[in-house]
DNA sequence: GGTATGCTCAACCATCCGGTTGACTATTGC
DNA sequence: GCAATAGTCAACCGGATGGTTGAGCATACC
């Protein structure tokens, strides 16, 4: 009944679009710590102000950001559910990558001079 | 040390990108139980067969799928290890959907005439 | 009041994406 | 051998993306 809620949060399509950015997923990296103001996630982006401007608001349009304003900044604000419904998407997926990791450590068990060190 | 592999297989962008579109997810949702030719993942997907074998060459691309070639069918395998790099990347959040939902089960508990039916 | 700061908006640009069509290759079955 | 089947490839097209610049608007500071 809560995943119902979960999953009508965003579609898809545009969540996933949304994580598909290295600057994007750098800002909802910080934005776990700390609410953090348009200025200060775009300074470490080799990118205009407008530029990161425009990534916010791709990230506000799927729902995992909220933005207040206060006096001239405007501060953002971490809003984890959409990342939860596409972590519910993942998960489905789950038993099969457990099952080749198992192979994978099957493998490793049965080398005859194995160390530890991988290559 | 198996995350290292496992982080290793596709960079970040491709993979999300690869997962933002419904088509491909739905191709990896049927490849998750079973082998298919790229004319069984297309059929249900109303688009041309070079649509799908284009959104197939995208899921090869960033490793998601394999494709071996029997007689003149080509039959596409699932390689699910750059899901677990997603979920990988995902489950560093979760702390704060889980938050959020516990705020939201508090709100419930506290809900005077609550009789389990969200609106 | 005037200027610097923080940010948005609109216009523009190059590139990418998702789809089509048409031509082609290779296999299969009669 | 010939036609049908299964796919790929290249060219094209419209719309989305990711970036820039320049203008504009509030707010903060002296």
């Amino acid at each position: 009944m809560l995943n119902y809620m979960v999953d009508q949060i965003a579609d898809m399509d545009a969540v996933f679009q949304a994580l598909a950015n290295g600057a994007r997923r750098n800002m909802l990296g910080r934005l776990a710590e700390t609410d953090l103001t348009v200025g200060q996630l775009a300074e470490p982006l080799a990118m205009t102000l407008a530029a990161a401007s425009k990534h916010i608001k791709v990230l506000e349009r799927v729902g995992l950001v909220r933005q207040t304003v206060s006096g001239r900044r405007h501060v953002c604000h971490l809003e984890p559910m959409p990342l939860a419904s596409a972590a519910a998407w993942l998960r489905f997926y789950e038993r099969h990558w457990d099952e080749r990791l198992d192979d994978l450590e099957l493998l490793f068990d049965s080398e005859p001079t194995g160390d530890g060190e991988v290559r």
